[in-house]
DNA sequence: TAATTCACGTGCTATTTTTCACATAATGAA
DNA sequence: TTCATTATGTGAAAAATAGCACGTGAATTA
């Protein structure tokens, strides 16, 4: 097997796949099958038998995939086999709640530092960090190793904040500003937009009129 | 245009496109064109113009679209021309940001309760509302006229949550629990979940020394 | 009024993503 | 050892999504 790029939709679900793994080893489960794996997220087994197979042959014909060695294999493939560290722009309710979200302890990323540009909350501690300047990111950056940024500030601030992370050399944000951010190639963006996300429900809960909408005309 | 389902991938565009008009009518703008919009976000113009001819011709050719027009319409479609009611299910720290979201008023979405199963949490106020046993669920959901309900608890407790709301007749769901859920078609759910994208962004930042993950052979 | 410009709506094509289906390899039983 | 069973890895087919390119109608200019 030889790609030269790995879809995203790829890595979303070898995420995906990890987390199932770890509860199997958490259970002392030593082999799982694609198909057993497929079963639990409503995905189809071949799917899942060509992610893992961009990235090596992890299984054995008519056993599957040894637990544990395929946790370290995909561990090891979305770079999680190292701690990294990340900063949260934005001392607001949202990154207030970021900065404490267990999941990111819990994946082996690690909160080490905070900005904002408000003087209300410059200095203050959220959780056990102190809130910087957000002028001082370039340095912090540099002198804390901050590899991954989280954008939780107004989508009006948002631009501005993502050019001055890039310029502090960060190449992954996520971002939860709800708003298209310009950028170079060399930085990843996600975009967590709940917007979206609720506005497609409220589409879905729409549904049922959908006949007349489609006979509708011009303006 | 004649088109049984659409796509979940039209709906979020949808949401971004009304997004854009939104600002363009704040900014007094009359008309705009797919390839302006386009530019945007930098999208494909035909991909626009499809994704709105799946509900109607709501463009004019030599001009482009009215954009009070068109936000009206896109309103529509997307259900937002009523208030839906929101329930945030788990009062810790996601479930209070979320609470005072401001995302959620601006777009005719309104968090009108709380729930928790915590001794510690039932009858806290959180912003202005008060946190009612989860117990109660399909009595206040049927009284306060609640369809769209919010799962902020954690991934252990996500699906009997899950269970409960379903069986209070709520049938949009955004959930933040990190776990894949059982559901019936009846239901709409939504999943955010922050450990896979920020995996996928620590792929990226992992992917300089994919060539040898590519040569990795079995365990 | 005729000619030109503009931008929509859409048939068709290309690309991406998913799924099927089968040859292949490992295991266990007879 | 042989046969049956199991589940992988993958080429090929199918489905979904995106993009091209052009016919068409509206507006504007001469």
């Amino acid at each position: 097997m030889k790609v030269d790029k790995i879809s995203e939709l790829t890595t979303n679900r070898l995420s995906i796949y990890l987390r199932c793994l770890h509860e199997l080893v958490a259970a002392d489960i030593k082999t799982t099958s694609s198909d057993g794996l497929a079963k639990r997220f409503n995905l189809n087994s071949a799917q899942i038998r060509k992610d893992l197979a961009y990235f090596g042959e992890f299984g054995v014909r008519g056993v599957g995939y040894y637990v544990e060695s395929l946790r370290d294999h995909i561990t090891k493939i979305l770079g999680l086999d190292r701690k990294h560290r990340v900063c949260i722009i934005g001392a607001g309710r949202l990154g207030t709640a970021l900065a404490n979200y267990y999941g990111f302890s819990q994946t082996n990323f690690e909160v080490v530092a905070m900005f904002d540009s408000s003087v209300d909350k410059i200095g203050q501690i959220v959780g056990n960090l102190t809130v910087f300047d957000l002028k001082l990111i370039t340095e912090v950056v540099s002198k804390q190793q901050i590899d991954v940024a989280v954008i939780a500030v107004p989508a009006n601030h948002a631009q501005s904040v993502l050019d001055e992370i890039a310029s502090a050399g960060i190449t992954a944000v996520l971002n939860f500003a709800p708003t298209p951010l310009r950028h170079n190639d060399e930085l990843k963006l996600k975009t967590v937009d709940l917007t979206i996300s609720l506005e497609s429900l409220a589409f879905f809960l729409a549904k049922p009129t959908m006949e007349n909408v489609n006979i509708v005309k011009p303006n």
